[in-house]
DNA sequence: ACCTGAACACCGTTCAAGT
DNA sequence: ACCTGAACACCGTTCAAGT
């Protein structure tokens, strides 16, 4: 080890499990998720890609640790209110910490050992609703929905070509000789009527789908 | 070239786009989407992969044909029926189609170059809607919750780790110990009152939420 | 106990060379 | 026009060797 790898050896702080997920999740956030390799990630913390295999079993390992921190800043479903709002609140938070990592939406519901955060959340979904007074069946009903539509919707936006307003234009571009040929003529009346139009943004159809199926719930429920 | 390889490429039918397209997702249907390697699918088909790249501008671009082989696999709605039963069998091809296709779940939205079957898909969704007296908005409503609801409940069960019935009660059992240890009370009663009870498939609650959300734009609608 | 260097078995892709 | 071999710049992971 030479005096210069000594001195930065030295500076940095020790490695960790925490420090590597935080700085996993650090460079998934940035540079997306295919940047993400043990060798760029050993740079990033100073050290060799070797050395992580200390603090984490392998990646997919770490890919479970990482997932475990993002359900970990999901908001739980608040006391205190009634079950509507509660999955409100709770739904309107996954999408704003899968907004924040992109990378995650397709892995949330896919690890087959969910860690602690990930069970105290849905752990805290199923006992708002029973404690609204919902059956075992019924809370499954809506759970089943709630998750299914909150990632479906996240994953379509996330990779929609276009979020913002300028970008649907842009993208529209390429497929627009096609368009005005004529050949579908229901999707350009979509893009020219609403998708183009000035302060369109496809996130807010959110909050549309999510109260009408809050409203089927509560008609079941009732 | 030896005597054998000359005999093999004589066999073996000429190298085609489609060839290729097919190949790769039988490759995936099969081995799964990370064991898809270019040098693979060369195996496969009795050739080097770098002869791949004669037909398909990369790996990226290869995807792209992929899924929209799987788009064409999609019933469009059908005509001469409302809506909502068009809608219906619709999500019910489509959740088959990816169930068939696992690994193509997460690409289905994803793909910012969009091939000639999902725009005819997309086209022919909203126009089942807009013949059928939709407004703009509100076609674009209906859309936006069914293929979120879609996408994203097929994604959960998908990559659950309970798929059979069978499969509750071994993976639950790794979580079991801290299920018994009372930290997560109603995930246990979940799992104990539903999950694990004979006959118990999570697909079942798909059509479930499907007419919900179809009761839902239905009333929007009126 | 933790970190490293070298190695292994892979990737996607390019490019000049073959037919 | 299509296919190949060699090469380049990467991967995740193991393992013996260092401290």
């Amino acid at each position: 080890m030479g005096a210069q790898a000594k001195r930065a050896a030295k500076r940095r702080a020790a490695l960790s499990r925490e420090r590597i997920l935080r700085a996993a999740i650090g460079l998934a956030d940035r540079g997306g998720f295919e940047l993400l390799s043990m060798r760029k990630l050993g740079d990033k913390l100073g050290v060799e890609a070797m050395s992580l295999y200390n603090h984490v079993r392998n990646k997919e390992d770490m890919l479970d640790g990482m997932v475990d921190v993002v359900f970990s800043e999901i908001d739980l479903p608040p006391g205190g209110v009634d079950w509507r709002s509660a999955m409100r609140q709770r739904a309107i938070s996954v999408r704003q910490v899968l907004t924040r990592h992109p990378w995650a939406n397709g892995l949330m519901e896919s690890r087959t050992t969910p860690g602690p955060a990930n069970l105290r959340h849905h752990d805290a979904v199923l006992g708002s609703l029973r404690g609204a007074g919902f059956s075992v069946e019924m809370a499954a009903h809506a759970y089943s929905i709630l998750d299914g539509y909150i990632y479906g919707f996240t994953l379509t936006e996330l990779t929609l070509p276009f979020r913002k307003p300028g970008d649907v234009a842009k993208v529209a571009g390429s497929i627009m000789e096609r368009f005005r040929a004529g050949e579908y003529p229901h999707l350009a009346e979509m893009a020219v009527d609403r998708a183009m139009q000035p302060g369109y943004a496809y996130g807010d159809e959110f909050e549309y789908g999510l109260d009408l199926i809050l409203d089927g719930i509560q008609r079941a429920q009732a």
